[in-house]
DNA sequence: TGCAGAGGACTTTTT
DNA sequence: GTCCTCTGCA
């Protein structure tokens, strides 16, 4: 990973000579706007921008502009990201454009960036520096024992509501002591369960997302020697989707920018979508008044869409009452601009199965004008819509993914497997000693664990330390009793050989994976599930091999940095939400579901009011301008959700956008319409051809894994001593042949039995 | 202690 | 329709 070197460099590294000068080339093929964006490097500069202007580029051939003019070194440049794809691609991007190496610099996600200073200074706060990064699920369970302890009734006061009431003072970077209680009426203290919750989370030596960010702040405002460290380091600040910052983070900004005020912050006002979980488009505002001279640029040439759809776009978010306002208009010379401009397609259709039949007759149309299935995607509102396109997609053949939802290392399994992990790592770690001990079961009950806990308490020990113990002591009974020193027993075993360097770190999970009974009770589960479960497990342990040095290398980038889009190039038609859209763009764009109580959905205007509107308004703004060429929105008089059939009006957005940019068609078919049902029952087959038949995708790996891959194979049959491909461990030949099971040896990773569907001719 | 069955909720989600 | 949690009984 780049980056990780940071804090060994020191000022007398020479410079790269190649990044020198080099400051012409970068700024060719940007229009006036974005040359004035990039080379603008004196003081506060922000630049707003609408969907398809460029904001990345700006923002990473402004680094490479700085670097290239020696105005600042490597690691003196500080670039946020919001998502670790961004950042990839962003650093991707700068080592191109200058051609040298620039690892040193910072640049990645506020979390990732912060992880790295608390390791530095935890200390400060009585942190150790190996502390654990923990998930929302953990953060639940330790609330919900707060509360349970507390006597308070967990069915009136939800954990998880509990939860957010404390996130959200985190993502406005208050402390418990800087919280008043806000709810007089209530019995609970919200202060007060956020100060034990960060009592807790100290003693378990562990810390939430929210605190990343808190915790440096919190460093940064009572160390004057840290805080001046790291604002004379960081000569220049860039930002990326600034409109998605919450207080803390803007906080952490201003402190870190105070001394070279060179902070550039780009973003769209128009596509902050994230409130709900802390982020403030009032960051945006408070830019010009915060920063003293400050500049603003406006990038409003769109590179992406035709004219009509971002006419369709601007008519729709006009109709939000708090932006800053600014039109998009079509690039001249760009492709969007050389692009037949067709209006935004509108249909409203009987029911969800019609729409996505409706759908599916337009996809094939579009391959049969041999448009990729890459340059398709259908954006739903929530994640429940997925289904019925999943269903329609398997059934005609057409390959498909579906992105969100779940990911790999959510999932129950990797989360226990993650917490047996943890455990051998930290023996202190007493939330992945309550989630793994009795799983599987172990003979401890509720009385037992009790007990467990109980004598932990008195005796000042961690959970593991306190079984450890009363085995010893022979405090157990039954089960329990020579389940305990088992269960001991390959603990210490493990830990020893966690210090030999001559015992593989994959090695000693595989191990614990497996004596400790894990993997054999999905064995014995007789669930459609539990295998796609043990695939899964074998996946992580493949991962831990094939990409990490050691169990702590994987713990911090397993919560930090973790996702599996790695099998993102596939000729497959993208199934997403919304929110996971962001950033991406494809030619045609299907928006499903433009019904009222769904789109703009209920539960969002009955909570947020006005406010919610507008941004679930703006959520049909990134919807629409993901698309660069073909755009259809479709609406269904009938829906059959949550178990029942609904009847839905149109979405007040399609009547918000204006006309005359519209092809509005009305193929509800109990109305009288002169829509054709043949143009799409009857199933052309030319896509049959180069894709076999076989039901392979409704195996239970699939069927049980969230991020989806149901390209079909390229090849129904497979042969012994055929040279295959893997994503993780690479080229090998097949052993063995057992229906979709095939053994094979790989040559890197060894004997392995994979799912066909993994695998690819060489 | 552990399982079966009832009851309730069901938006979006990065790190 | 489905998933998760809680309760009560064997």
């Amino acid at each position: 990973m780049f980056g990780d070197n940071i804090f060994e460099l020191d000022d007398s590294i020479t410079e790269n000579k190649d990044v020198l000068n080099q400051s012409d080339k970068l700024l060719k093929g940007l229009n006036k706007e974005q040359k004035e964006a990039v080379t603008t490097t004196n003081g506060p500069l922000l630049v707003l921008s609408g969907a398809g202007t460029g904001k990345t580029k700006v923002l990473t051939t402004r680094l490479a502009y700085i670097l290239s003019l020696g105005l600042a070194r490597p690691w003196e440049c500080l670039t946020v990201t919001f998502t670790n794809k961004a950042s990839k691609e962003m650093y991707e991007r700068v080592t191109n454009y200058i051609g040298a190496e620039v690892e040193s610099v910072w640049l990645g996600t506020f979390h990732r960036i912060c992880t790295k200073i608390l390791r530095k200074h935890s200390h400060l706060i009585n942190l150790d520096s190996n502390f654990t990064i923990i998930d929302d699920d953990d953060q639940k369970r330790l609330i919900k024992k707060i509360l349970e302890e507390r006597g308070i009734d967990t069915s009136k006061n939800p954990p998880i509501a509990v939860l957010g009431r404390i996130q959200r003072y985190k993502d406005k970077g208050l402390n418990p002591e800087h919280v008043i209680n806000e709810n007089h009426h209530s019995h609970i203290s919200i202060p007060a369960l956020y100060m034990e919750y960060q009592k807790r989370l100290l003693e378990l030596n562990a810390v939430d997302f929210g605190d990343l960010i808190l915790h440096v702040l919190n460093i940064l405002k009572k160390n004057k020697d840290v805080l001046e460290f790291y604002q004379n380091r960081f000569k220049y600040i860039m930002v990326d989707e600034y409109q998605d910052t919450n207080v803390s983070q803007y906080l952490l900004l201003r402190l870190l920018s105070q001394k070279h005020k060179n902070i550039c912050c780009v973003g769209d006002d128009d596509q902050s979508i994230y409130s709900w979980r802390g982020a403030e488009v009032g960051n945006i505002l408070r830019f010009e008044k915060e920063y003293d001279n400050s500049k603003t640029i406006r990038l409003e040439r769109n590179y992406r869409s035709t004219q009509n759809i971002l006419s369709a776009a601007s008519s729709l978010i006009q109709n939000n009452s708090n932006r800053l306002g600014k039109d998009l208009i079509v690039a001249d010379n760009s492709e969007a601009q050389k692009s037949e401009n067709e209006k935004v397609n509108v249909l409203t259709v009987y029911n969800d199965i019609e729409e996505a039949s409706k759908i599916i007759t337009e996809i094939q149309n579009l391959r049969l004008k041999s448009a990729p299935y890459s340059s398709m995607a259908i954006l739903v509102r929530t994640a429940a819509q997925t289904r019925k396109f999943e269903e329609e997609f398997i059934s005609h053949n057409i390959p498909y993914k579906v992105i969100g939802g779940l990911k790999f290392y959510e999932r129950a399994e990797i989360r226990d497997a993650l917490a047996y992990i943890r455990l051998l790592v930290l023996s202190s770690d007493n939330l992945a000693f309550e989630r793994i001990i009795n799983k599987p079961t172990r003979g401890f009950g509720k009385a037992t664990l009790q007990n467990i806990y109980q004598y932990a308490n008195q005796n000042r020990m961690s959970f593991y330390n306190a079984l450890k113990e009363m085995s010893k002591l022979n405090m157990f009974k039954g089960k329990a009793k020579s389940q305990a020193a088992m269960f001991v027993e390959l603990y210490e075993e493990l830990k020893i050989a966690l210090k030999d360097d001559n015992i593989e770190h994959y090695e000693i999970i595989s191990h614990l994976l497996e004596d400790s009974g894990y993997i054999k009770m999905w064995e014995n589960e007789k669930t459609p599930d539990a295998k796609g479960r043990i695939e899964n497990l074998n996946e992580l342990t493949g991962v831990i091999r094939e990409n990490f040095e050691n169990i702590y290398g994987f713990l911090e980038h397993v919560s930090l940095v973790m996702d599996n889009d790695s099998n993102d190039n596939g000729e497959t038609v993208s199934i997403i939400t919304l929110h996971g859209a962001k950033g991406l763009e494809f030619d045609n764009v299907f928006l499903p579901g433009w019904e009222e109580g769904l789109f703009p959905h209920s539960k969002t205007l009955d909570e947020g009011g006005l406010e919610a509107l507008e941004e679930e308004r703006r959520l049909a703004y990134v919807g629409i301008t993901r698309a660069k060429k073909k755009l259809w929105i479709l609406s269904s008089s009938t829906r059959f959700l949550y178990g029942q059939y609904q009847n839905n009006n149109p979405s007040r957005f399609i009547s918000e956008i204006s006309p005359e940019f519209l092809n509005i068609k009305n193929n509800n078919s109990h109305s009288n319409s002169s829509y054709n049902y043949n143009e799409y029952q009857e199933e052309p087959n030319y896509y049959n051809k180069s894709y076999n038949n076989n039901d392979s995708w409704g195996n239970n790996f699939f069927a049980n894994k969230k991020v989806k891959e149901k390209a079909v194979s390229s090849n129904s049959t497979w042969s012994i001593n055929q040279r295959v491909f893997h994503q993780k461990f690479g080229y090998g030949r097949i052993v063995t042949i057992s229906g979709e099971k095939l053994e094979i040896s790989f040559e890197k990773a060894g004997l392995k039995k994979i799912m066909a569907n993994f695998i690819e001719a060489a």
